[in-house]
DNA sequence: ATCTTCCCGATGGACTAACTCGGGAAGGCA
DNA sequence: TGCCTTCCCGAGTTAGTCCATCGGGAAGAT
């Protein structure tokens, strides 16, 4: 598996939505200079996972972008799926499966990949971008404290 | 992290290697052919493995290799790091520890990465190439009763 | 001397990642 | 009705990686 620039923007813009939820939309424009995302690549991100239903919009003068759902109730492995493809470190679980009885002499092997994948899974798919957001506030809390002026 | 057809090539090789341990070399145009693999792409990893000192060869009429260490001494982590880089989903290890405490606005995030990297090291360290032959053989008798000539 | 093998750098095509451009369509507001 | 701001969307660019191949050179056995 791997998390590449798109997964990574996808996941922080997304935690943008998540504090600011339920307090209506917010512009891809302020979303990017907050974060650090090149605007026009985010917009494509926002619409690709609009697509998927993690978020909505409204366009018009006081148009933006919210999320679909409440935080709780979407995972990392869903967008990071969406964005990155499947979890498994080499193709997908249904190739990896594929492989091991189509030639058992590597089995061993495969099975060992899918073990891998197994456990990224089990951790992405329990993890909700609520408990992200609590978890970066809490980091924050900790180094603020005592550095650092917002990066 | 990923497992590319470099990484595979390389611990299909080692499996090889590894159920003839103690039979002296063997050749790379009888792994290749035996195990499917382009010959002169094998000839690259096999070298970069013996740099890293995984494996060791013997040139002249007889050459071949063969490994540098008894199959219960190499772990898979060893040679897909080597292979194919880091086992973290994104950077290295050390790339998102620097990043959780340069950026602790998303430094949960980063922390679940972190989580996820951990998952797939602690299997891959423990792993050995003796235990992945022992599981192909386990799947090859399984398989062998009922079907498929060997692929 | 002459095979056979490993050693090693260079190259090439296909594909992907990470952006970027330019214009079009929808929606609020005067 | 315009007008402006926003989202919508396809196409293009640049750099880099993946997978594989070529061609020759060096070491070693007989």
């Amino acid at each position: 598996m791997k998390v590449s620039k798109k997964g990574e923007y996808g996941i922080r813009a997304l935690c943008h939505l998540a504090e600011r939820h339920g307090e209506g939309v917010v512009q891809i424009r302020e979303i990017a200079r907050l974060e650090s995302i090149p605007s026009k690549f985010l917009e494509g991100i926002l619409l690709q996972m609009k697509a998927a239903g993690i978020v909505r919009s409204r366009r018009g003068i006081d148009g933006g972008y919210a999320l679909a759902r409440p935080p709780e109730e979407i995972v990392l492995a869903e967008v990071i799926r969406l964005l990155d493809g499947p979890l498994a470190p080499m193709g997908s679980a249904a190739e990896l499966r594929e492989l091991m009885h189509r030639s058992p002499r590597h089995a061993g092997f495969y099975e060992v990949l899918m073990d891998v994948r197994n456990a990224a899974a089990a951790i992405l798919d329990r993890t909700t971008l609520k408990e992200v957001v609590e978890r970066n506030a809490r980091f924050r809390k900790r180094a603020g404290a005592r550095s650092s002026p917002e990066v």
